[in-house]
DNA sequence: GCCGGGCAAATGTGATCACAAATGGCGGCA
DNA sequence: TGCCGCCATTTGTGATCACATTTGCCCGGC
């Protein structure tokens, strides 16, 4: 697929080169787009492009920005430009503006007292935080969603997993960061919750930057995750080995390869 | 105390009167302002009024609307409309634009399909939801918070519990909100978090205007709070005590009272 | 009297401009 | 050689404009 932007250091500098980040921010959009005089003042006929309702292009945004930081593109202490944002997914500073104002309110971004935004740091406090809400969270919404969770689920998330196995061998993060979230969020959407499931999502989306740098720091083939049991548990319609696998993922996931690494002396990443 | 705005009904007409609120959405700001064409082109020196840092508008929009929305001056169902908010608050629709656009995000306002902006209508799921989620959230971050709190703190929270029965006995529901919300976050915020206390900061912005309708239409007298266990809990530092408080708390403050509304055939308010 | 079409007003959205604050680099001075 | 102050650039913010869509209302026809 065609070249597009590295979110890694994006938005910091302008730069046109074309670099190895394989992944497309905007399904469908030709990138390296050098001309923006061609939407001289009000044409916004030429971004709203196929055609949908309203608001599409700000959602297309936020959207972008949000699997950006969950997959981990965005590390942790990086600049973050409404310009350069603008000028990656080639649209105006406008819609970047509310989008990234929605994700620093759910602090996602880190709108920071001289006004400049960056993709927050993680602190040991912060850390230990996250771990119990996602504790607290998680594994409620998920005995939940065990009600609607039928066979054929239980069939697609051992799909999701094989393609989790498969990226963790091959030591695709990025991949193994984006199936990571669509098993969870599989069951997880699966109870419905119109209260709780955006509250796990916000707390995903301030750890998922910091894992990735986890990740790419001790590899992902320490990565020990409790998926097969929770399949299994499904499987079963076994509330408690449902809750218990989901919480032991989660420590096992997060707690350890945390700790370990904020316990550094480098502290902040 | 000079004219202010209708919350309750504001932003969906640009109506000029000056009715009976009594709270001012903006401190030190001047409401019926009619001469909107002070501001001709690039003048937002006057609204940067108190010489504060970058971004004081568009953080006191914020503010006021949450304010609003905890205190339940806006009513379920009802429409917002970003010029008729910045109508009442004296400033462009673009501030309004972002602040709103930060509420949504936390689904404490409801950007519907058509691209309309209203206060999002409660439904028995998401009460329902919405309950859990406290319960789930508030004795976790209250039992965090236990350890900070000392005496003087015993007895701020004793002073906000005398005002709360006062505004009580004089019926005043607006008081009574804001003070029920001072008294629980006084604890919460003692706790330090920085992701368990935003969380719950969303899921009250969520059900504080359903509230108000309901003791709108039942009123404040059936109210029967723990407050004062919650109180003696803290002084005795006997952690089960408070986490027991404030879950009965919740359950006493919102579960027969909501559910009895909703129950009701009238259905969603 | 009721219904439907059509027009005016309202509303959110994106773009652009102007501006203040902050950043960063460059040169001069000790 | 090292440090400090000044200036160009960057960056977020508010305001305003243009526009698509939707809403609401009025009027005419049945």
């Amino acid at each position: 697929m065609g070249p597009t932007v590295n979110w890694a250091k994006c938005s910091v500098t302008k730069t046109p080169h074309a670099n190895a980040t394989p992944t497309p921010i905007l399904a469908g959009r030709e990138p390296e787009h050098d001309t923006p005089d061609d939407r001289p003042h009000g044409d916004q006929a030429t971004a709203r492009s196929s055609g949908s309702q309203r608001a599409a292009m700000r959602d297309r945004v936020e959207a972008s920005v949000r699997e950006a930081l969950l997959t981990g593109r965005f590390i942790p202490g990086n600049p973050v430009t409404l310009r350069g944002l603008a000028a990656d997914l080639g649209v105006s500073p406008m819609p970047v503006r509310e989008a990234v104002r929605a994700l620093a309110a759910a602090h996602a971004l880190d709108m920071r007292p001289n006004g400049r935004i960056r993709v927050p740091r993680m602190t040991a406090q912060r850390f230990d935080e996250l771990l119990h809400a996602r504790i607290l969270l998680e594994p409620h919404i998920a005995t939940m969603a065990l009600d609607f969770l039928d066979k054929p689920a239980a069939a697609e998330l051992t799909q999701i997993d094989d393609a989790i196995d498969e990226s963790l061998r091959t030591g695709d993060v990025e991949g193994y960061m984006r199936l990571n979230h669509a098993f969870h969020f599989r069951i997880y959407r699966a109870a419905g919750s119109e209260v709780v499931l955006p509250l796990v999502e916000n707390v995903w989306l301030q750890f998922a930057p910091f894992m990735r740098t986890v990740y790419g720091r001790v590899g992902t083939f320490v990565v020990e995750d409790m998926h097969k049991e929770a399949i299994a548990a499904i499987q079963r319609n076994d509330r408690a080995a449902l809750r218990h696998a989901i919480e032991c993922d989660i420590r096992d996931g997060m707690g350890i390869i945390g700790h370990s690494v904020l316990g550094a002396p480098d502290g902040a990443a």
